[in-house]
RNA sequence: GUCCCCAUCGUCUAGUCUGGCCUAGGACGCCGCCCUUUCAAGGCGGCAACGCGGGUUCAAAUCCCGCUGGGGACGCCA
């Protein structure tokens, strides 16, 4: 154990979204890599968007993903009377000051300063009025150093320096009594232990801001690393509108936790021309060095070719186990009569490399796990004609014979069979195929006829047959 | 508007710190060929980038400056 302690600490306002899970996963990699500390902080000073489902969606999502946390999770409302105590000791040394301006007149102002082209910080009128004990609601604000220059060292970024006169006397407690973020998070981070702030680039303005609070408060400021955004494709920061973002829902839409976390790690992250790693992989060479300093563009398909290569790589059982969800939005059921031979794991080997995710490997599955098969009528107009019936009539009834269903049994069935119709294989495997799995695409003829089983082969073949005619 | 960040194929990136090994490498996607009873997978090959302009230097993707472009932040949200 070494003393490196980070955190994640999202906001219960909504589900976990993908940006978060990098955030959440760069912290965790960090947190391994150098056997330390990895804590949950749900920030949910915000009474009005804060609810318990999105801790729960939050906590379902990283469950999901396989980030484990070490301690927490914490949650900023369990810890206000901490907040309440420490903004009062602010204000004591006159670190801080009663703001009596209301929300509207600052709205109002930031408007007619926005309109004119000026400045729209607050303009510090209640700085010096000396409130002791404000008749009406009222907000406390720290009082930003104006002189001078916060330097803040990034681990990613770099050095990058702010002038103090751009620093706003930041509202710190709210006029209910609620802390706000920038406090709460330079408090917890402080006496948490937190030693490495690693969090999204849109936080690098929040940072000059903390700084002076870390300071004002005799605490030790933290390490800050800044993560490069995740975009969409129009370059705009990924959102809603670019399709799912939810972790949750990559579950839903058959993606494995890992093929999501590999694609993941390598946005923003690189080691060398390495493209898919073990989590043991990354943890070991997970580097903030190596961490690319602009944003990138999520990219779907790159992200779809890696959960194939999961898929591919997989144990067959586990993923045999993963589908049965996605199989079961079907009416398959588990511990009914319908099973593939040699069960669901059976099947796996073949229709894996014909998927990127569960929910296409399921459709591929279909033909498997339902009786009786649902027939593509385009498909059967094409290739069930009355001409090819009597060629798999015959094949049907030689095939009855078998002891097995076996290549090297069936083969020769074949082979005679055609050559006494004078039938090339090309134009008899599609209607066979279609015969069998109600469709033009399917795993090989013999595979599909062994995971049906001699019956089911049978009893496909006879209903084509008639379907025909005959 | 003010402040901050960023800039290599369409996308993710290697190379940048420590200039020469870069005729710029890999991956996704795309295109072609091979394999093949279908669909895939697989194999082989191809297209495709250092934003622009100035410096510094024997030498610049790499260092410096400017421009342009993109992103982010400016809340009693986080």
């Amino acid at each position: 154990m070494t003393d490196v302690r980070v955190r994640f600490a999202p906001s219960p306002t909504g589900y976990l979204h993908i940006g978060g899970v990098r955030t959440a996963l760069f912290n965790w990699l960090f947190a391994r890599h150098h056997g330390g500390t990895f804590v949950l902080r749900i920030e949910d000073t915000d009474r009005d968007r804060s609810t318990d489902e999105a801790i729960d969606a939050i906590l379902e999502g990283l469950r999901w993903t396989g980030l484990d946390w070490d301690e927490g999770p914490f949650r900023q409302t369990d810890r206000l009377d901490l907040y309440r105590e420490k903004s009062q000791q602010l204000f004591d040394q006159g670190k801080a000051y009663w703001c009596v301006c209301t929300p509207e007149e600052l709205e109002l102002r930031r408007k007619e300063a926005q309109a004119k082209g000026e400045s729209i910080k607050y303009d510090g009128r209640c700085r010096d009025l000396g409130i002791t004990k404000p008749a009406q609601p009222a907000a406390l604000r720290f009082k930003s150093p104006q002189e001078g220059q916060t330097v803040v060292d990034d681990l990613i970024k770099g050095k990058i320096v702010f002038e103090n006169t751009v620093l706003d006397d930041l509202i710190i407690l709210r006029s209910n009594n609620y802390p706000t973020y920038n406090f709460s998070v330079v408090i917890d981070d402080a006496l948490m232990g937190i030693t490495h702030v690693i969090r999204g680039d849109d936080h690098v303005n929040n940072t000059p801001r903390q700084v002076p609070m870390f300071e004002a408060l005799g605490y030790q400021v933290p390490h800050f690393a800044h993560l490069p955004m995740i975009l969409g494709s129009d370059k705009a920061r990924l959102s809603k509108r670019h399709g799912a973002t939810s972790v949750l829902a990559y579950q839903e839409m058959g993606y494995l936790p890992e093929a999501l976390v590999n694609y993941l790690v390598r946005l923003g992250w690189s080691h060398g021309d390495q493209e898919i790693f073990t989590i043991q992989e990354m943890i070991e060479k997970f580097s903030l060095k190596n961490v690319q300093s602009s944003a990138a563009v999520f990219n779907p398909e790159k992200l779809q070719w890696l959960n194939a290569e999961y898929l591919k790589q997989g144990d067959p059982r586990v993923m045999a186990e993963l589908l049965v969800p996605f199989l079961e939005k079907h009416g398959y059921d588990p511990k009914g009569a319908v099973q593939p031979q040699g069960g669901l794991e059976a099947v796996i080997p073949h229709v894996r490399e014909r998927a990127t995710t569960f929910l296409e490997m399921a459709d591929w599955v279909l033909p498997f796990i339902s009786e009786p098969v649902t027939m593509d009528e385009e498909a059967a107009m094409k290739f069930l004609t009355p001409a090819i019936a009597p060629t798999l009539k015959k094949f049907a009834e030689r095939l009855s014979g078998l002891a097995g269903l076996s290549k090297e049994e069936v083969d020769p069935i074949i082979q005679a069979v055609l050559e006494e119709d004078g039938l090339k294989m090309g134009k008899f495997a599609q209607p066979l195929r279609v015969a069998l799995t109600g469709r033009t695409f399917s795993p090989g003829i013999h595979e599909v006829m062994q995971l049906l089983g001699k019956e089911r082969v049978l009893l496909r073949i006879a209903q084509a047959v008639s379907r025909m005619g005959f």
